[in-house]
RNA sequence: GGUGGAGUGGCCGAGAGGCGAGGCAGCGGCCUGCAAAGCCGCGUACACGGGUUCAAAUCCCGUCUCCACCUCCA
């Protein structure tokens, strides 16, 4: 069995080879810190660390990440200038934003995560040798801007299929010293109008780095000449890929061998924006549903088909992930003491592998995983250890290889008595209560009964009964998000 | 104008010639003192119009609608 992927320069599912035996670097175009992310800004991070996870975890290859950082752009310049407060502290406040968005949401970090503005003296480097070899050059109007000459290129547009007189120019066209409206900017050369600490000095000329360039320095910088794959958003691919391909091809390097892009998340069955306020951001989200809510709602569908938000979508996801995370900690309960809580990826039923396989279909990989759930439920009401073991182990190994692992310590040990110093206190509390409502059920007393299950529920813990006494658990917080 | 994508049951969301993925919500039942949880059952869905085929959500032709990108968007 081999894992095939969508790749969009040659727009076909492609078996997966790595260019190095046992190894695969993989460039992801990370955010631009620009602003707090919203729920669709995460959603390429949570994609491509199922393609991690699953590449190391079923694969066992060595993963190299590298997510990038683009730490300064015009709306970085134009924001900070509003907001009278420096570029670099706005766009590091936004960057650790985007970290804690992403750790609370359970992405591993990259291997490594450089900014652009660390990695001046590699874009140079790779501008010269585009000037060299005929493919840059700089303005003829004394800005310092330096341009890709895209007609010095037959081969651009072709990770999108474009031809270039079928595409219109920058609607800003300001020409600037450009040979051809659709020449791109590598370099731009220092504004008055922009911070001095905006600006690099280079053989070209002070300014700034172009968008694009930087990927194509650090990606060589960390993942070599010819890397295995390049990931981003879709609306990256042109022209941020498309451009990013055009220079490393031009300077002689091999670049990206499979181009993955992932949809978005569209509400309304629009793109997901800012003007749609604040009540999506990571950190306004997390307050009304759990992480791992969140986090599974995002990986559920497929990477490619855009998720359409609607109210109530993390509520849902909610009680998905508590139907399969009460599974494991029955089955847990069930099971003799000392069942490990670790994953192994080799528990995986072979359905759900050969849906990973085809493109990471999570989705019909998730059916699997509910009808392990299933069988693992009726193998718990009909006591067989046996079948009651295999699916536990074969729900904790699908679910970690996803990131929605509900044991993963990760987020934050459950809700199961004796997790925790608190809750050690709570569990002892609330046992006795337990047993006081028990021997009020044995004695027929079930208004007293009732009452004290009524008091624990407004306390915000629920009970459960099974033959083998109550279990209690902390209630869930509503998933509701207005 | 060019390029890419979408339209599936109340909602979300897979599938891509023949057995109705899965989840959420709902209804009925089992279990339960009652609940909760769980289990069982219940839905004849594929934008529209033609066509091909023994068989079409899936293939072909046409139409409609929507979304995205086109050099500052995950």
């Amino acid at each position: 069995m081999s894992l095939r992927l969508y790749d969009t320069a040659a727009r076909e599912l492609r078996t997966f080879e790595p260019l190095h035996e046992g190894q695969v670097g993989i460039y992801i175009c990370g955010l631009t810190t620009q602003a707090e992310p919203h729920i669709g800004h995460v959603r390429f991070a949570v994609a491509f660390d199922v393609l991690r996870r699953w590449l190391a975890g079923r694969y066992g290859y060595d993963v190299t990440l590298v997510r990038n950082v683009t730490d300064i752009d015009d709306k970085i310049l134009t924001k900070s200038a509003d907001a009278g407060e420096p570029w670099w502290a706005l766009s590091y406040r936004n960057e650790v934003a985007t970290s804690a968005a992403l750790r609370a949401l359970g992405v591993l970090p990259p291997t490594y995560e450089p900014r652009a503005t660390g990695h001046i003296p590699e874009m140079v480097t790779l501008m010269e040798t585009l000037v060299e070899k005929g493919h840059a050059y700089p303005a003829r109007d004394d800005s310092g801007d330096v341009y890709f000459d895209v007609q010095s290129f037959p081969e651009y547009g072709s990770l999108t299929h474009q031809k270039i007189d079928d595409m219109e120019a920058a609607q800003d066209a300001d020409p600037r010293g450009k040979r051809d409206p659709r020449d791109f900017a590598l370099w731009k050369g220092h504004k008055e109008s922009e911070p001095e600490s905006a600006s690099w000095s280079t053989p070209f000329g002070d300014g700034r780095p172009g968008w694009h360039l930087e990927c194509s320095a650090m990606a060589r910088k960390y993942l070599g000449d010819s890397f295995d794959i390049h990931g981003g958003g879709v609306d990256l691919r042109f022209p941020h890929h498309e451009n990013e391909q055009a220079q490393s091809h031009a300077a002689g390097l091999g670049f990206a061998n499979y181009w993955l892009h992932n949809a978005w998340v569209t509400v309304g069955g629009e793109k997901m924006s800012k003007s749609l306020g604040n009540s999506l951001l990571i950190s306004e989200v997390t307050k009304v549903a759990r992480p791992l809510a969140i986090r599974y709602y995002l990986t559920a569908a497929h990477y490619r088909s855009t998720i359409e938000y609607h109210e109530g979508s993390l509520r849902e996801a909610e009680a998905t992930v508590a139907r399969i995370e009460g599974f494991l900690t029955r089955a847990l309960r069930a099971l003799p003491d000392g069942t490990s809580t670790t994953p192994d990826p080799a528990d995986v039923p072979e359905e759900y592998a050969a849906a990973m396989d085809d493109d990471l279909n999570v989705s019909s990989a998730l059916a699997v995983v509910h009808d392990t759930v299933r069988a693992g439920n009726t193998a718990l009401d009909e006591r067989d250890d046996e079948a009651l073991a295999t699916a536990y182990r074969a729900v904790l190994a699908m679910t970690d290889l996803l990131g929605i692992n509900p044991l993963d310590p990760q987020w934050g040990g459950g809700n199961d008595a004796g997790a925790g110093e608190g809750l050690d206190a709570l569990d002892a509390l609330v046992q006795a209560q337990l047993e006081a409502r028990a021997q009020a059920r044995a004695s027929r007393d079930y208004a007293t009964a009732d009452e004290i299950r009524d008091r624990l529920a407004a306390a915000g813990i629920q009970i459960e009964d099974t033959p083998s006494g109550a279990n209690w658990s902390l209630a869930r917080r509503d998933g509701e998000t207005s």
